[in-house]
DNA sequence: ATTCGTAATAATGTATACAAAATCTATGCA
DNA sequence: TGCATAGATTTTGTATACATTATTACGAAT
């Protein structure tokens, strides 16, 4: 399961991800290959990879570099998050199950209770609950390539995100969104779901653009 | 420019659209390789490519597949569709400039020209323009990163409406929305845009479901 | 000192060779 | 006949070697 492209595919997306290639480095498949022990080849598949979910930029002849995303750029995914997302809500209203609805609370509960305590260790466990909580909604919505498309969006921004730092008004206003998406989704109101995870959304980029 | 994996990615696509490759049917690379007179090399990093967009499936050890798209998928797919290009056309409405609109226009009655004369050419002549308007849409949103995302999602449905007939009726709809689309962009008006366009790609596809 | 051109170097693109896995085939048995 | 299994074959995954293209370094000319 675990083949050389997929350890290459892995080591580079982490060094992307925690800042230690940064953006507009060069990634040299030499370099790489030799830190993981193994062949350009597997390298240069996974290059392709992610490449094509945006983590890099290839160059023909001139290799692969981090890609560095403006402002603008994240204004752009974040629109479109929130167009995705909003709509992926809207669907999983009326289409949500008891099961789905206990995990959402379950993971609401969850971050409530990590982001009493301010540490990083607890922001990142937010971080990967809040996560959890989106790709849960988007599961609700039966529409398989919407998890697809959000997915390969998303990215960039969680490079970014990484270095934002703990706020607790912005936790706070997460934490009632959250609280107020599962209220919509009780009454199976789809409008009302898709209008906060909008809000939501918007709001939460706010502080990083 | 013209490198040994574009060739091969041009190869692979074309005969997957075309029909030549069928769904669900395996891709070999020594196959592809042979036919082409290149290497595997350049064939698998093509087939990267295509398995990112969607043209076909790596599994692991078992090489590739044509994808096969069921009509959950093609559903799935004109959802996205219509919530994404409606949302790009809302923002155009705001956005479109002159010379955007004179392209518009000229798209437009190109293909009415052509849909007067209903030849297999002429088919593939008003689908190719179509797609140009809409792509000369989703550019005037301004959003980049919408007509990725757009151009990802839309090739499954393009292999499948291949083989959809030319229907008068369908066609004369067509015409009469892509005329109401640039009386909305000349306005100015968002949501009459976006209503038209999400209408547009939703009856659109209908035939082909 | 700067710029241009050329040689040296390094990196990528492709081909080939080899290893590992999956698939196919044929044989034996119930 | 049907099925299981072992071997042969095919196919993919990876490594390495070679070719081609970019990048750098260095020196000459202005």
């Amino acid at each position: 399961m675990s083949s050389a492209a997929d350890l290459a595919y892995e080591f580079i997306k982490s060094a992307v991800m925690s800042g230690e290639f940064r953006a507009g480095d060069r990634v040299k498949e030499e370099l790489v290959a030799e830190q993981i022990g193994i062949s350009r080849t597997p390298i240069r598949t996974a290059m392709q990879r992610l490449a094509a979910q945006g983590f890099i930029e290839i160059l023909h002849n001139q290799g692969a570099r981090v890609a560095n995303w403006s402002s603008e750029d994240s204004r752009e995914i974040t629109e479109l998050r929130a167009v995705l997302e909003a709509f992926g809500a809207g669907i999983a209203a009326k289409r949500i199950n008891a099961e789905n609805l206990d995990e959402l609370r379950e993971l609401s509960q969850q971050m409530e209770d990590a982001s009493a305590k301010p540490t990083v260790a607890n922001f990142e466990r937010i971080t990967e609950l809040n996560s959890r909580f989106h790709m849960a909604i988007i599961a609700a919505s039966g529409n398989a390539r919407l998890a697809d498309v959000i997915g390969n969006l998303a990215h960039p921004l969680l490079v970014q995100r990484k270095f934002s730092t703990f706020d607790s008004n912005r936790l706070a206003r997460s934490m009632s969104d959250h609280r107020e998406l599962i209220q919509a989704f009780e009454r199976g109101d789809s409008d009302w779901a898709s209008a906060i995870m909008r809000a939501h959304i918007l709001a939460s980029a706010e502080q990083v653009a």
